[in-house]
RNA sequence: GCCCCCAUCGUCUAGCGGCCCAGGAUACCGCCCUUUCAAGGCGGCGACACGGGUUCGAAUCCCGUUGGGGGUACCA
């Protein structure tokens, strides 16, 4: 098996959103079958036909492409192993099932969900194990023709081996999984599709998947799916399963802990090379100091043998963090795009000159792309003074602004260097402090008391428009 | 209930028998820098879940307890 090239795949269900946690683990599938040269599937779990939409299809393309996740095969560019989308195997999976029951591995089950659960509830409560008690799988060929005759419908279940399983993790090592405990299970509904157990089983098998990277809420399926190959008379995947990212309170990550779509990291303001280095280092790590990676670098150094057990909690404090060390290295001009993107996303239209100019006194100020507007809007149009901007501007601070105006009136060219001199010179005139010079300045041009450098934010407003905004504030 | 996985600072983690009275990052606190706010620099706080073993020696190996997560579906 080391001998063969790489195989992996990522496969998510398109339910509307492609949530972090699948996109960590198409992540690592991704590095993995790149470190190893290998292929990257993307494949579509939509046997769930209601669920499942096109709409949602794009989310997952447009989340991965983003993420800058690129996969070699898949159902939009294709493959010699298609199809790649579930709903278009029902034939296979039909053909399979037919192999197997023939092979005496299937057998129809009439039980119905109210039994089923009735005698789920005895068990337990007799303190064994819940599963299916095999009731249908000791029918006689006669008793199966008589309840078909009936009319009654039946679910296809796949007949377990009987004997303990055991499971060979990359990451983990050996699981073993107790006979009494693989009971029968479901692998044709009785409306005739097709459960996740078989399809993911014999995709994998169909698109000859060398390695099954996947959350460890997998892991129980596996022996199942491993008895499955089997009686196919097929070589299953190696399996590794990566933990599970968890919220603040460790309980599994949803909605309720925040963003926990691809989608809304993106609209959130966060960089998509931000958000892959964070994922990369949520369960998995190179060294001992190590935080920044590239991609080439982590295609370089991803390895399985790094990926930690234990579930990670999601912590949005350091992808922000690790959010602005992006921001702070990404080249001015692509900033600059983004940020006027931003603005207009916000109703500002943005000069793009300006902003470009405005980009490295901006940059080491923002979190995210969505403190942007707020960073600069003042640049753009005229804002109203907040609270705390307002508490100086008041008639007591005529006198002051006016010389302000007028000393600035007087300036030859209009840079931050001349505007600081000129600034400068009038508070040390007046034994004001720094703060007390400029806060009602500050407050006149941004509307503020925090914002962008005051010397840079005139120079970049203009003349006119920071000498029209300081003689409105002094009320002249 | 039963089965499986896991257990180092609040969080992400390094550690795979002595290099560890445990290293890095984030968060938090302080100082420096400074036109506000950041960024940056320096420093600080802060963890081996518990109990038994094994060993000259254990965060590292074994067992148990506790705790967390997952599964137990005609969801995936």
């Amino acid at each position: 098996m080391p001998d063969a090239p790489v195989r992996v795949r990522i496969a998510p269900a398109p339910t509307g959103s492609l949530h972090v946690g699948n996109a960590r683990t198409a992540l690592y599938n991704y590095l993995f079958a790149r470190h190893h040269g290998g292929a990257f599937i993307l494949r579509i779990e939509d046997t769930d036909r209601v669920r499942s939409t096109d709409e949602a299809i794009q989310v997952v393309y447009e989340s991965l492409h983003w993420l800058g996740i690129q996969w070699d095969e898949g159902p939009d560019v294709g493959g010699e192993f298609g199809p790649y989308r579930q709903s278009e195997k029902l034939t296979r999976y039909a053909e399979v099932t037919e192999v197997l029951r023939t092979g005496g591995h299937a057998y129809p089950c009439y039980c119905t969900p109210e039994e089923l659960d009735e005698r789920r509830k005895a068990a337990m409560a007799q303190g064994r194990s819940p599963g299916y008690d095999g009731r249908c799988r000791r029918l006689t060929e006669a008793e199966r023709a008589e309840l078909d005759a009936e009319g009654r419908p039946h679910a296809m279940r796949f007949a377990m081996p009987g004997e303990d399983l055991t499971v060979t993790d990359l990451i983990r090592g050996e699981a073993h999984f107790p006979a009494v405990d693989l009971q029968d299970f479901v692998i044709v509904r009785s409306d005739g599709s097709p459960t996740y157990m078989l399809a993911a089983a014999v995709d994998d098998a169909d698109m000859a998947m060398t390695h099954v990277i996947r959350g460890e809420d997998l892991l129980p399926s596996t022996p199942r799916q491993l008895a499955i190959f089997r009686a196919l008379g097929a070589e299953p995947p190696a399996y590794a399963h990566l933990p599970l990212i968890v919220g603040s309170d460790r309980q599994p990550l949803s909605k309720r802990h925040g963003s926990v779509a691809v989608e809304t990291f993106r609209q959130d303001g966060f960089l998509p090379d931000a958000l892959v280095n964070y994922l990369a280092l949520l369960g998995w790590s190179y060294d001992e100091e190590t935080t920044f990676f590239t991609r080439d670098e982590l295609i370089e150094r991803f390895d399985l043998s790094r990926v930690s057990h234990n579930p990670a909690a999601f912590d949005v404090e350091k992808l922000t963090w690790l959010n602005g060390h992006y921001l702070r290295e990404a080249p001015d001009e692509a900033l600059a795009a983004m940020f006027v993107d931003r603005l207009r996303e916000a109703g500002v239209e943005a000069d793009p000159e300006v902003v470009l100019a405005a980009v490295p006194v901006v940059k080491t100020r923002i979190k995210t792309l969505a403190d942007v507007p707020g960073m600069l809007r003042f640049l753009f149009e005229d804002v109203e003074p907040d609270q705390k901007a307002a508490a100086f501007l008041g008639p007591e601070r005529s006198e002051y602004l006016t010389e302000v105006v007028s000393r600035l009136e007087a300036l030859e060219g209009w840079d931050h260097e001349a505007i600081k001199g000129t600034l400068d010179a009038l508070r040390e005139e007046r034994g004001l402090s720094s703060k007390q010079g400029l806060h009602p300045v500050r407050a006149a041009i941004t509307g503020a008391l925090i914002s962008p450098p005051l010397y840079e934010s005139m120079e970049l407003l203009g003349r006119d428009r920071s000498l029209e905004r300081l003689r409105r504030a002094a009320g002249v």
